[in-house]
DNA sequence: CACTATATTCAACAAGCGTTGAATTTACAA
DNA sequence: TTGTAAATTCAACGCTTGTTGAATATAGTG
């Protein structure tokens, strides 16, 4: 369930404002005091509950972080478990990576699809990916490789970070939420159908992985 | 064959100094004072050239843009006069669209390295893509797209468009370059290395599109 | 040479930036 | 109620930003 704006801390509405205006334009293409303007507070108060701007924007991005870590966690684990002693399936593995599209479809919650869009531009800056990327995401990543060295016994490991380079790059840039996929189909395909994205990329993913990491 | 830097015009060095900066840290994270530090020039150069920040920007763009589609188009003809009537392969339809990785990489100048992570910035920016991708990639697109349906006749067109999608980010984020597949794999595959990361993407991606793409 | 247009430098502008310290209000416990 | 700490506002700081106009240097032409 969505809390209404006004239910919501001034603390908590700068995050929002943060998340939604760093999302959308980057680190440096916004402003402490647009961010304010937006979250209804005064300027001076993001300083005061955030200290400086690279420690609100550290706040903004490992709010969430930490929820999808734990959640693609447990998901990975549970099937595990489910198969047994059993090699997962590739589909189910890449279904667990890309969990992240299925939370910001399923949620209400805006701000989740705004998250998406910051995860996106983290991902694709080379000054922040360095920044950000390992102290949370990183170390869940190797956990993934592993279960694809599992189900993929035969493969070169560098076959392996390849392709999950690829699937990162397709999640990166759906996460992104461009709207170029719209303006290419003229309005067939939308940046915001998640679902669909999800659907698509589970079987693409997975027939490269195959292919690629296949006994030569 | 790279000029020495001490051989180009000053205009041409505010040129390549804006393509490294605005490459690396993005339209908002680069002063036009350190692009003219960086080109060894005055600040005041850049905007008697150029004219607004904004404009430097699309030039810097726009310079190397044309050169590439030129280049795409040219192959993709070659491909489509070599195989006559009959259907071109999907992987020479996807070798000429990762054709900017093999620019790169056979390239000496470090500016066309620079430039495919100013691409990867723009095609992964909400704000900037729909500004820059229109003029001069998104005609090309179609043509690829033409392509595409040409070898996959049975398709659906929201299917070769997501697929494209997923290569478009899968080559983005190899263009950004931003180390992180040298992290997770402690050194062992390197962002740098277009040349390994164009020869797994053509049979990885190809594996994906008839998988998606295949009748049902 | 002189003349002219282009290229480059210099200094400065108004506007906006992140951040801070002091004053003020609010919240809450005693 | 009174006392205390947290939250919030206000005004301002020193600094940097993009851009400009006038001054100077350079290049090219007759």
């Amino acid at each position: 369930m969505a809390q209404e704006k006004e239910n919501k801390s001034k603390s908590e509405r700068i995050l929002d404002a943060a998340e939604e205006l760093f999302a959308r334009y980057g680190y440096d293409g916004v402003t402490m005091r647009q961010i304010a303007t937006k979250a209804e507070v005064d300027v001076a108060l993001a300083s005061y509950h955030f200290g400086k701007k690279e420690a609100l924007f550290r706040e903004v991005f490992n709010r969430r972080a930490e929820i999808l870590s734990a959640t693609r966690r447990k998901v990975l684990m549970e099937n595990q478990k489910q198969s047994g002693d059993g090699k997962q399936s590739l589909e189910q593995i890449i279904e667990a990576f890309l969990l992240p599209l299925k939370i910001a479809q399923e949620s209400q919650e805006p701000g989740w699809r705004n998250y998406m869009a910051l995860l996106a531009y983290v991902l694709t800056s080379p000054v922040w990916n360095e920044v950000l990327m390992p102290t949370v995401f990183d170390k869940r990543v190797e956990e993934f490789i592993d279960a694809l060295k599992a189900a993929l016994p035969d493969a070169r490991e560098e076959d392996i970070h390849w392709c999950y380079h690829y699937v990162s790059g397709a999640l990166a840039l759906t996460l992104a939420q461009t709207g170029r996929i719209d303006r290419l189909t003229g309005g067939k395909c939308k940046s915001t159908d998640f679902d669909t994205a999800y659907n698509l990329m589970i079987p693409f993913v997975a027939a490269g992985f195959r292919e690629v990491c296949k006994p030569k």
